[in-house]
RNA sequence: GGGCGCGUAGCUCAGCGGGAGAGCACCGUCUUCACACGGCGGGGGUCGUAGGUUCAAUCCCUACCGCGCCCA
């Protein structure tokens, strides 16, 4: 016998094991099928599952269980992202913890411990993904640092350098002073500080104590400054275009130009000029021909281009440093506060410096283009919709992507360098060395880039790196493109639109067909969750607490589009509830022999409760499959919760009593296999949501193996019995109208009172009659009737076209039973105006389609039935006085 | 400044042109032979504000108020 109470704990381990002993979730079960692929967003190997995981992967486990149990071929293909900056960081900060130094090792030892550290501890988080029931195939997981996918990664870079679509380029980029390496435009955060805007007062040259104030909020880079910019139509300072500063501190010569970059509106109007360490001032520079002047070393410390006294000074120092020196040379104007944006670096979490360095840039707007089309065209969608706009507004303002990272974790750039700098590219070194014989007429010695690439660059190749390209694999024929992928929206930018863009360029094809994007989660109060506020919830806690079904159930009810999820732990509980409940359900199908029957034909049901069941069955697997299709998670979550509590547990196994207690045999073995029967279908349907809790069942009432591998519910329309819908949908008003009256009466909980029906078709009758025992427990009625009038002391409710009356007697308080009457006509009433009012509209009959008039006279005649019948019974109440 | 989105029951959210819904919480009640992680019943909303379109608006449009996110 099943417990009192479903305990995930063991389960979930027992049923994980099995289904990897079984080869359950490899891909290539049935070639004859038709393939559906996803791949797993690669977590970092450094990572740890966070409750954005568990959601992510839930979504994707529900749509790989569901298709794999529609018997397509399902491929999830697991593996991990090797996360160059936050890697490298983790393993220099362990060595520091033991009082080494990634400088010190070298670059191979240093890469050697990354990969030693990976061995041991790195990629937890896949171990963890399996306690939340993930069906990946495990066999296929594949590292970004694989041989074969860094193959891939070179020939992508070789392939793109020759097409000219890679380039090397002198420009500004984002330089993390404390990494000291280049980070791209999407690794920056924009924090509001409170800093302050510095007025300074540059003299003109050649005039007599004349100076033009320019402002700023970063006062150490105007030793970098090599001109002043002001706008062309500003008044204040025409006579000034075309002559010269005198830079203070520095003496350099610098030019006043007209420039639209100039705000008048914006401080003093007029505007020093950086090229060398601002994006704005760089294009200004460029525009006018401006030296370009790099006061910065790597680690934003002064360097020998100023002079002497701020050498070796770091930023901060050289800015305390530069107001002083200003301030005592009367150079400066005022001070005023000022709160403003500061780019920080995400990993190094210091302000960065735009830093003028030669780097490796890809021409993202050129492979952009078609990545934008296949969009515009529909050929890849996204769910919701709307996120193509946000997709749109990057692509469509695309910058050359700087992928060269000055890290030594990572793919390293495939580019060697002659003595005279002569750049060869080539898959390798032997490659690169031939090409250098051939160039020089000679072998020569070359140099290896020292550099690595974002890290992105090789997740972009994710969707079939994995599959084993470049090499033409029987998987990548097979499983690309992808189905869908499901990720949140905080990486359409890094990851997706670069999948695009690659996954077009080699594959000719985009690499998904559906990019379907959650939200976040955040914790009750809707705050995003992090360490610092300590309101994370830890998934892993969760899945102790309530198991690993409700944690999923909970995140795939939650997972409505386009908003963000407020998880809060009481959704766990009741969650974990449902599943109590139906464990419970499966307990009264246990103990009442409701088992599935081999021969068990649903279409052939006698007796109409069964039918009826059945019926809600089918309905409930319709809905369910064109909610799961439509990745609408939430409504499929609601659809089961509804069906399964609201009217398996709560109707039928309470119908189905009397019939598997009664004296009918045949009635109560085919009540047997149809209960039978549904639970299999309930447990099918719940499988993707709830895997473990439905495989542990499947063995005590599934007549196979495992669950994992049967067929998805497809049951048909004809199934969907709309008599026996209509007629046990009757019952189930009938006893909630009679158990509602009862309450409102007063009427003890265990007295059984005589019921009657009045005024009822010979259909109801019917009905009555066929249904009675049922009535009569679940209402808790004496003896049933149908007659012609409602007899005395009688409380009353209008039931359809009949008047259900319990015979409570003497116990009625007629003055309660009066006001609940006046109270019930007047709420038709009411009702009946509106109809009424809307009816006389001629506006209304003449514009309105036929059928919603049609339905709004149907309402009216039905309230006026209604309201006819009440005032029958108040009237009857009245002569009882 | 540009873009996207959200304001519906105490809370979390569905619904998005023709009768205001769910879960949780709350109140009452019940040790009924699957389940108190439960059963039964119940209360609770001028659907952010103001205009407009329409025979009809929570739903479409406009403005405003409040809140969030992304980009510059």
């Amino acid at each position: 016998m099943l417990d009192k109470t479903y305990r995930p704990g063991t389960v979930e381990k027992i049923h994980y094991e099995r289904w990897e002993k079984a080869g359950a979730f490899a891909c290539g079960r049935d070639l004859a099928a038709k393939p559906y692929t996803i791949v797993i967003p690669p977590p970092n190997v450094t990572g740890s599952l966070h409750i954005g995981h568990a959601l992510n992967s839930t979504l994707q486990d529900i749509l790989i269980r569901f298709e794999r149990m529609r018997q397509r071929d399902v491929l999830w293909q697991p593996g991990m992202d090797h996360a160059g900056i936050a890697t490298q960081m983790v393993v220099e900060r362990r060595l520091e913890a033991a009082n080494q130094s990634r400088k010190a090792l070298g670059r191979e030892k240093f890469v050697q411990t990354v990969w030693d550290w990976k061995a041991e501890s790195g990629g937890t988080i896949l171990g963890q993904l399996k306690r939340l029931g993930a069906s990946c195939d495990w066999s296929r997981e594949r590292f970004t640092m694989d041989a074969g996918l860094s193959q891939a990664v070179r020939k992508v870079f070789v392939d793109l350098y020759r097409e000219n679509l890679i380039y090397k380029d002198q420009r500004l980029v984002n330089w993390d002073p404390k990494l000291q390496t280049a980070i791209s435009d999407l690794e920056v955060q924009p924090r509001e500080v409170d800093g302050h805007l510095w007025y300074f007062k540059y003299p003109v040259e050649d005039t007599d104590n004349k100076y033009i104030i320019v402002a700023t909020t970063r006062p150490e880079t105007m030793l970098g400054d090599t001109a002043v910019a002001v706008h062309p139509d500003d008044e204040r300072y025409r006579d000034l275009i075309g002559k010269y500063c005198i830079l203070p501190l520095v003496g350099r010569r610098i030019p006043i130009v007209a420039d639209d970059y100039a705000d008048p509106e914006q401080g003093s109007g007029a505007v020093k000029i950086t090229p060398a360490h601002d994006f704005n001032d760089f294009e200004v520079g460029r525009r006018h021909d401006l030296e370009m002047i790099n006061i910065f070393d790597v680690q934003a410390r002064i360097n020998d281009n100023a002079p002497v006294k701020y050498r070796a000074m770091d930023r901060f120092e050289a800015r305390r440093a530069v107001v002083a020196d200003l301030k005592s040379g009367g150079y400066l104007d005022r001070i005023e506060p000022h709160r403003h944006k500061v780019p920080y670096g995400d990993r190094g979490g210091v302000p960065v410096e735009p830093y003028l360095t030669e780097q490796w840039y890809v021409d993202a707007a050129t492979l952009a283009k078609p990545a934008i089309e296949a969009v515009e065209q529909g050929r890849v969608k996204f769910v919701p919709a709307n996120w193509d706009k946000t997709y749109f507004e990057w692509m469509r303002n695309i910058q050359p992507w700087c992928i060269s990272r000055q890290l030594w974790w990572g793919h390293r750039i495939p580019a060697w360098y002659g003595p005279d700098g002569e750049i060869f590219v080539a898959h390798d070194e032997a490659g690169a060395l031939a090409e250098a014989a051939a160039h020089y007429g000679a072998p020569t010695e070359l140099t290896q880039d020292e550099d690595v690439l974002d890290t992105w660059f090789s997740s972009a190749l994710w969707p079939f790196s994995t599959l084993g390209w470049p090499e033409e694999t029987p998987e990548v024929a097979r499983y690309y493109p992808t189905d869908v992928l499901v990720t949140g929206f905080d990486i359409i930018f890094f990851w997706v639109a670069r999948m695009m863009m690659f996954g077009i360029h080699f594959m000719h094809r985009p690499p998904f067909e559906t990019v379907y994007v959650h939200a976040l989660v955040r914790d009750e109060q809707g705050q995003k969750m992090s360490k610092s506020k300590g309101n994370v919830i830890d998934p892993l806690d969760l899945i102790d607490r309530f198991g690993g079904d409700a944690l999923r159930f909970t995140l795939a009810s939650l997972a409505a589009p386009g908003s963000d999820i407020k998880l809060s732990q009481n959704r766990v509980e009741s969650a974990r509830n449902f599943a109590t409940k139906l464990w419970n359900a499966a307990r009264f199908c246990e103990i009442n022999e409701c088992t599935a029957v081999a021969d068990f034909d649903p279409a052939g049901c006698a007796h109409v409760l069964n039918r009826w069941i059945v019926a809600e069955t089918a309905v409930c697997a319709r809905n369910v499959t064109a909610a799961i299709e439509a990745f609408r998670f939430h409504e499929a979550a609601q659809a089961l919760y509804q069906f399964i509590w609201g009217t398996f547990c709560d109707w039928h196994v309470e119908f189905s009593k009397s019939l598997l207690t009664g004296g009918d045999s045949e009635a109560r073995d085919e009540t047997r296999a149809a209960t039978g029967w549904v639970l299999c279908q309930i447990l099918r349907m719940l499988h993707p949501f709830m895997p473990f809790i439905t495989e542990e069942l499947w063995t005590r009432f599934g007549d196979s193996e495992l669950l994992i591998h049967e067929d998805w519910p497809d049951l048909g329309v004809a199934l969907e019995d709309s008599e026996a819908r209509a007629e046990l949908g009757w019952i189930v008003d009938l006893i909630s109208g009679i158990r509602s009256l009862r309450a409102e009466m007063n009427v003890p909980p265990g007295a059984k009172i005589p019921f009657m029906l009045t005024g009822a078709s010979p259909a109801s009758r019917r009905w009555l009659a066929g249904h009675e025992a049922i009535i009569v427990r679940m209402a808790r009625l004496g003896a049933v009737s149908a007659g012609d009038a409602v007899p005395k002391g009688a409380v009353q409710f209008v039931h359809g076209e009949a008047v259900a009356a319990l015979l409570i007697a003497d116990a009625i308080d007629i003055v309660q039973e009066t006001a609940r009457l006046e109270k019930a006509i007047d709420r038709s009433k009411s009702e009946a105006a509106k109809l009424e009012k809307k009816l006389g509209n001629a506006q209304f009959l003449a514009r309105a389609p036929k059928a919603v008039v049609a339905e709004q006279r149907g309402r009216l005649a039905a309230e006026q039935a209604t309201r006819a019948k009440l005032a029958d019974a108040l009237m009857r109440l009245s002569t009882m006085q």
